[in-house]
DNA sequence: GCTGTTTCAGGACATCGGTCCTTTCGATCC
DNA sequence: GGATCGAAAGGACCGATGTCCTGAAACAGC
């Protein structure tokens, strides 16, 4: 099983010695992978299933940071810095995880160059995306947000609709309360750009989503 | 010069080879370090002055993503990923700068583990303020965010005023409107936490202001 | 000092978005 | 089938924030 996803992902960029103390772990949906605020002992690649970051702030307010997919590493910032988890990670669906303690890894890749580049490469690549995140939120107002949110979720294929996440996560994710991103919601069903059926939306009008969104895709 | 800074800020990470790559640089205020958008090529080192780093969208909205002091890389992102400059850093003082082509950096840093793990941390330490200017801008009301920027900008000795920046950067840089900023400050000076005189920023009451940032100090 | 020009503060108004509360809809149990 | 309960939707209201515009203050040139 583990060499099974080194193969795939081509994670042959951890040094032998270290990659003996890969496990493999499994997580079912709703489990807590790690907690923001513990501290961080394990690093771990996220091979299979979706995954759920969020951070909650000292008044309580939780913000989703992000839906996750393979392949993608948690605990690497931590691992860098050696600072307490910062953001709670919890498994959406099945989840599989290849896991290794920081010791371990220390004791056999730190001077690893290869695995030092794509530490780094992975790194940056998360920097990027959350420079998008902030720019994103910060210049675009909800409806916008939203029908991005909703775009990115459902299937280019304009015959079947598709499920959508729990509409407090939504909520969440693009920084907003559950009655505004319902409010905007509704406005999409009246403009006729969507369809909705409890626990489920359907796309009617993908051109009208898009103006929605204007040029503001991926900023 | 360059050997003056290099021992100020410990730069012997870099491998000598490299270092005698290193030139300094100075930009008047005003002048533009590195533009978003443009092939970078460059890594520097920040090691003297105030610079302003921003973001503009396609839209032409712009973001000030922050002020930064020495010492502090721009353009190791980029140097990682071989991406263009993803946002324009602007000398807003008198700033220096060592500065080294992303060429002579490769050939004879790509190996140097001292060097893998200096830029390992510098990169995870900008993660983590741009992961808290996220949470914070999206937890926050500007009220907050402009009192929060306010105290962070004025010296804690309360006998003397200090200059803030033009008011359109602080509006760019908590993400709202120049209309907002005044308004917000003038409810400031009717609250009695400030005093305004064109161009300059008094603190009145500290207390009042920290009360008003509450506990979300830093998240 | 006067005047045109630029910059900045603030008023008016509309919209966005949050909170609170009521209503509706399902589901469950009897 | 009707009563009950919980979750999701929607209404009402209000404060936060953006846009547009006007008027006042600083500034430049003469």
């Amino acid at each position: 099983m583990v060499t099974n996803y080194l193969e795939q992902f081509q994670l042959d960029v951890l040094p032998e010695q270290a990659i003996d103390f890969l496990r493999l772990e499994h997580f079912s949906p709703g489990d807590v992978i790690c907690a923001q605020g513990d501290e961080a002992g394990h690093l771990r690649f996220h091979v299979k299933g979706k995954i759920r970051v969020s951070h909650t702030s000292v008044s309580g307010k939780r913000l989703v940071l992000s839906f996750k997919y393979p392949l993608d590493l948690i605990g690497d910032i931590e691992y860098v810095r050696r600072t307490p988890y910062l953001n709670t990670v919890e498994a959406v669906t099945d989840v599989e995880m290849l896991v290794i303690r920081f010791d371990d890894l220390a004791r056999h890749a730190t001077d690893a160059v290869p695995w030092l580049h794509y530490l780094l490469e992975e790194i940056t690549r998360k920097f990027e995306l959350k420079s998008q995140s902030l720019s994103f939120n910060l210049f675009y107002p909800v409806e916008v947000r939203l029908a991005s949110y909703v775009l990115s979720m459902t299937p280019d294929d304009p015959s079947l609709g598709s499920t959508v996440d729990d509409l407090n996560d939504i909520a969440d994710l693009i920084g907003t309360s559950y009655r505004h991103v319902n409010r905007t919601l509704r406005r999409f069903v009246e403009k006729g750009y969507i369809e909705r059926d409890r626990r489920r939306i359907t796309i009617v009008d993908r051109e009208g989503l898009l103006e929605v969104v204007g040029e503001s895709i991926y900023e």
